[in-house]
RNA sequence: GGCGCCAUCGUCUAGUGGCCUAGGACACUUGGUUUUCAUCCAAGUAAUCGAGGGUUCGAAUCCCUCUGGCGUCACCA
């Protein structure tokens, strides 16, 4: 039975890039009836910061990715090293040196895999690794030795982990080999690139999972976007649901070139998906919760007019806002007040109290021509806006006040 | 620098020896729909498939060399 795991270390916020190992261990587990386990690498004392194991829940709670079963934390199994440490001792395998235990690779060996990622054969000679730390002077072990006992004890088929892992895989072989384990399948994932062709980070102003949330983005546009950031699911679609992932998701479907993360086509997708939800409403009012001012144009009457009309011009859930904002973006100029008043007259004279679509934009086709004055610039003298939600929508949502009220100020 | 991985439009990618005078998407440009903006629709610009050698009747696809990019060389993961 296949069996992953996620293992990341809570060492600080995790930008979008790591969540997407939880992404692909999430899919072969699904794709396989296989099961996708949590396990928190805390073994480094210095660098925990405190709140990063509740993020990486909340973020895989989030998105729906999450993990069965217990969470495994390594701090809880000290005991389990030292043990297998002792034996790696016993067996003349590793030396103790300064308080630490280290592990002497033999320069005669070769170790190889066939890596799930690109299905090809990597091999490292045992001279090119050096000796290595297994247990730290303070007793707690490292990634090595915590990372291959751990893996063995859980049973864990596939490890799903960063391409940088690479290079120390001869240490995990050869700890296998020690032990007379069995390896698991290894895939090693492509990192993803800033926008200057180097591993993306804090400094390209990747975020994480949670900042994204906050900004508006969807978790289907962030699970979208990527799962395609190296993986192909065969054709030339874009868009792909996490349900539809998992039916799809083929080991041999992963790229091993590195993507570079494109935030415009981001932001495009997470527009694509804001349009193709069926319960965007719903949406909304989770991501507006705390705000009173929106959550009261989302339970209002017009609300299901308003999210219609600002669906097609959102590319994040922020812009919500901004549409549905009723003051002015800017003041007239004394030319555009004149207008602006002249306008109001002929709609009064012309509509009276039936402001009804059809008259309304009649009439204002007809002050366009007559006046020479442009539809950008008569937008703006009934809305206050330079951009946004049409007028035949804003009629139906605020009817005629919100005009009146536009052309005298 | 040693070791390892990678290499198709600016970016994400399709492509596994002939269907490729290289397809799709984002971005960009133009036109259409339209009450602004956006959406939507149509068209266009853009890769001599990193370079050079092979193999083959035939190569983006296979092999070699080079170049470039990335990763890694911690009592961090």
């Amino acid at each position: 039975m296949v069996k992953v795991r996620f293992a990341p270390s809570p060492t600080g916020i995790q930008h979008i890039g790591g969540i997407r190992t939880a992404l692909f261990n999430f899919l072969y587990a699904k794709a396989n009836n296989g099961v996708f386990i949590l396990r928190i690498e805390d073994t480094d004392q210095k660098r925990l910061v405190e709140g990063s194991v509740e993020a990486i829940i909340e973020m895989l709670k989030w998105l729906e990715i999450e993990p069965t079963g217990e969470i495994v934390h390594q701090s809880e199994r000290l005991d389990l090293y030292k043990k297998y440490t002792k034996e790696l001792i016993d067996k003349n395998i590793a030396y103790e040196k300064d308080g630490a235990v280290y592990v002497n690779v033999p320069d005669e060996k070769t170790f190889e895999w066939i890596d799930a990622v690109g299905n090809k054969k990597i091999s490292f000679a045992g001279k090119d690794t050096e000796d290595f730390v297994i247990l730290k002077s303070d007793g707690f072990p490292t990634y090595h030795l915590a990372n291959v006992v751990d893996d063995h004890l859980m049973e864990i088929t596939h490890v799903f982990r960063g391409e940088e892992w690479i290079s120390s895989t001869p240490k995990h072989l050869y700890l296998y080999e020690s032990f007379g384990w069995e390896p698991p399948m290894f895939a090693h994932l492509p990192v993803i690139l800033g926008t200057d062709k180097t591993k993306l980070s804090k400094r390209h102003g990747a975020k994480s999972v949670l900042d994204y949330r906050d900004e508006g983005y969807l978790k289907e546009t962030i699970l979208n976007y990527m799962a395609l950031l190296g993986w192909n699911p065969g054709g030339d679609r874009e868009k792909i649901s996490l349900d539809e992932m998992v039916k799809l998701f083929k080991l041999e479907d992963i790229n091993s070139a590195n993507p570079i993360f494109d935030s415009v086509k981001f932001e495009w997708l997470n527009g694509l998906w804001i349009r193709s939800i069926e319960d965007l409403d719903k949406r909304l009012e989770d991501f507006y919760a705390k705000d009173s001012e929106v959550l009261d144009v989302l339970k209002g009457d017009k609300a299901r007019e308003i999210v219609s009309a600002a669906a097609s011009r959102m590319k994040t859930l922020l812009d919500f806002k901004k549409l549905i904002d009723k003051k002015p973006s800017r003041e007239k100029t004394e030319d555009e007040k004149k207008i602006a008043a002249k306008l109001l007259e002929v709609l009064n004279e012309k509509l009276g109290s039936d402001w009804s679509d059809e008259k309304l934009l009649l009439t204002m086709k007809e002050f366009s021509k007559e006046n020479e004055v442009s539809f950008k610039l008569i937008f703006f003298l009934m809305t206050g806006k330079d951009s946004g939600i049409g007028i035949l929508e804003l009629n139906q949502i605020y009817g005629k006040e919100f005009f009146v009220k536009n052309l005298q100020s």
